[in-house]
DNA sequence: GCCTGTGAAGCTATTCACAGCT
DNA sequence: AGCTGTGAATAGCTTCACAGGC
């Protein structure tokens, strides 16, 4: 199976989930161009995509939204559950709890962590809260492969280091700092302060261009 | 001016970051390799990207650090402050103005907005909320170009029409959902539950990375 | 006619590698 | 000797455009 690339990864995610949005009963098959409307990715892309999982459509009907919902899974989702661990109960980490509750059935957040004495043993979004003391003993407890870093950026570091030693091969982290790790583990970067810069930057552009165009109209 | 690509952005706010870190009266100077080591991307990256605000170095020692943090600024940052909107104070929301706060001199949230009587008017993070029935007439007297998104997907559409109404150009997304805008419009889209499957993906290949080497050494 | 699948082209981003400077 | 700045090469990603099928 030759790699595919995280763009392709991201965009399938996205497909996927909005195919589970439609009732099959209603629509059983959908066209490359209508999902590029849905997702605002061109219809080509969607093509490409789809052909990297291995999923084939008809060039009649289009897409069987089952099949492909199939697919993109059996080609993203592990065959058994993976287990995730929250590290940092505060506001961002809360929310991702309840934004991410349920959502996947081969994903589940089975710990959360903090070393805040108030929080620990109590069950916050449904999740029991346990003492960062005992992180490496609960992620190799429990199998943990992933972990989200929902912590200031002065704890990050060593608490990477801590779930790394534990065996965690994936990191999400929302902490605005860059991680040092081994080449064999992943590291996703969520950094808030930057997307809201570069939203800013953006915005300053498009502000520029509007009056450009106003200018030659 | 030729048009900068938003990843060469991106680099650009965390090397500032990383340059705001360091004392001057230590560090007046610092070579493109030194913050490859501190960023993780290439010595080569570094220098183009540096290129691109027209900034120079010198072959003897490097980059002033202060006159890299001004020229990058420069090139980023609006000449006034930007005025930027929260709207949905609940946990994510929460954290993204506590994270921000006071970070981004160029940059404040001036306003957060929530629809929950019960909050509205009280101050979070050091900001007053006020009621989503007034967002088209605060953003404007507040002359605001940026909305952060931290409101639940059904919402999202909506309130994206509405604060792009009132003249908003650039939009933070965090709600998994697509939203639908004009061209004149930035969109950065932050999707936590996307985030935590693409971790999990390659968690998942790294560890058969792993296993492949072991077989083979 | 209108779709999919895909080779080929086009475009963007990154890295190489070296001239030029001190 | 060791850096920067940068043309040229490479790698990676997206779109074009059309054959093939019903």
């Amino acid at each position: 199976m030759n790699s595919i690339s995280p763009k392709t990864i991201e965009r399938l995610i996205l497909y996927r989930r909005i195919l589970l949005g439609i009732n099959p009963d209603e629509k059983s098959h959908i066209y490359s161009h209508e999902l590029a409307k849905m997702t605002g990715f061109t219809a080509a892309q969607i093509r490409r995509d789809i052909m990297a999982v291995g999923y084939s459509g008809s060039p009649v009907h289009g897409y069987n939204t089952q099949a492909m919902i199939n697919s993109i899974s059996d080609f993203i989702d592990a065959p058994e559950v993976q287990n995730v661990a929250l590290i940092g109960v505060g506001h961002l980490g809360r929310a991702v709890l309840n934004y991410f509750k349920g959502r996947r059935p081969k994903l589940s957040i089975v710990a959360s962590f903090d070393n805040d004495e108030s929080k620990v043993n109590r069950v916050i979004q449904g999740c029991r809260v346990i003492h960062t003391n005992e992180l490496e003993k609960s992620i190799k407890e429990m199998n943990i492969q992933v972990a989200i870093l929902t912590i200031p950026a002065e704890s990050a570091q060593e608490i990477a280091d801590r779930v790394i030693s534990a065996g965690v091969k994936g990191i999400l982290n929302y902490a605005p700092i860059k991680l040092h790790t081994p080449p064999d583990v992943y590291v996703e970067n969520r950094d808030m302060i930057m997307a809201v810069e570069k939203a800013a930057y953006f915005a300053r552009q498009k502000m520029s261009e509007e009056s450009f165009y106003e200018l030659h109209t």
